[in-house]
DNA sequence: TTGATCACACTCACTAGTCGGTATACATGG
DNA sequence: CCATGTATACCGACTAGTGAGTGTGATCAA
């Protein structure tokens, strides 16, 4: 609390990162965000021109904890390209487990915001997916594999079809299935030359 | 219009899918889909007791005919079973570039209504996903595959992470690397005995 | 008479965004 | 060394409109 002061406006994106993610954008009003970061709404409409820019800036917050969340699990995992692939996956089942969890924030807000295309927010969520998808190609061509940027984007897919999934039915045995697909393609990627 | 005369209760269904899978469903009021139906908000009211119950009808209203559609890519797709489970990817790959695509209507209510975890809409979403995977498993099974079920549940996280990728990226090519690496999967599986 | 529809006013809570004003800090000029 | 200016950060109250859902009474067809 003294030593650790947060900025107002990273106490507001804050609050809007829980509730947003919580309870859904079009759930939550400009008003919620602000009474949660202990702040007026005028204060929140200082630092932010409209609900748009504060989403934006919502998941903005999120990109990068995000992708060193998943590099960590990576590195830390035993075993070749393979397992370590697999391993983000379970790694993700566990976290689905935490009543908490809902998904990943960037899809869930471009399901929310289909009909806005060009939104900031989503722009932000399709440069974050990228960014996953290249480090994932990284990974595979440093290991030598043959076609690793096809191979990237479909453990990619693997990962938000598990993230989609779980969300509806809850059941994050799905994480672990989709996991297996992963190892099963990353294994019969035949190492090139 | 005279022959093939709607009951006022599929109008309004047609109508809430109409607005519901277009805008969201939270960015659509009860008013609009009245307006749209033809009909009084009063009326509306008459046939459903609240939203949440519009909402339900809209997904139940969608589930037949959705998975009709995939059977009937699968069965018209020459090949194996690879290449038919390939060719409803590619089917699918089609439908995305229309204006009108916005994704899986079950996904998107899931990610919508993820603070909502026991809502009626969610757990038809459930249903129609299990229904499904089912299918899918039973093709695999018919023809011999090995561990038909965990294939099944693959096929279908790739094709909901198609779905969940492509309604944030707008890129169909998404749905394409996502077939074939069903095709990989289905290839590779086993026969089994 | 009964089931289905309309018209339309109404409640009450909530929504995004704004108006006008205040407290503090910090610099500049006299 | 103090007064004044200017910018930053903040707030309470407000507007104008929308949200889901209801009350009531009329109409119309079987």
């Amino acid at each position: 609390m003294t030593s650790a002061e947060l900025s107002t406006r990273d106490r507001i994106v804050n609050a809007a990162s829980d509730l947003f993610y919580g309870e859904g954008i079009r759930a939550v009003s400009v008003d919620a965000v602000a009474e949660r970061a202990g702040v007026t709404k005028r204060t929140l409409y200082y630092h932010f021109t409209s609900k748009d820019e504060l989403i934006a800036a919502y998941l903005q917050q999120r990109e990068q904890p995000n992708l060193a969340r998943f590099r960590r699990w990576y590195a830390e995992a035993e075993g070749g390209v393979a397992e370590k692939t697999r391993a983000v996956f379970r790694n993700l089942a566990r976290a689905a487990r935490r009543p908490s969890w809902r998904g990943c924030a960037f899809l869930r807000t471009a399901a929310e915001l289909a009909n806005m295309p060009g939104h900031p927010a989503i722009r932000i969520g399709v440069a974050h997916k990228k960014d996953f998808e290249n480090w994932f190609a990284a990974m595979f061509a440093a290991e030598g594999l043959e076609n690793p940027a096809q191979l990237a984007r479909q453990v990619v897919i693997l990962l938000d079809g598990a993230f989609a999934v779980v969300l509806l039915n809850r059941d994050p045995a799905y994480m672990e299935a989709a996991g297996d697909a992963a190892f099963t393609l990353v294994t019969g990627a035949p190492a090139q030359r």
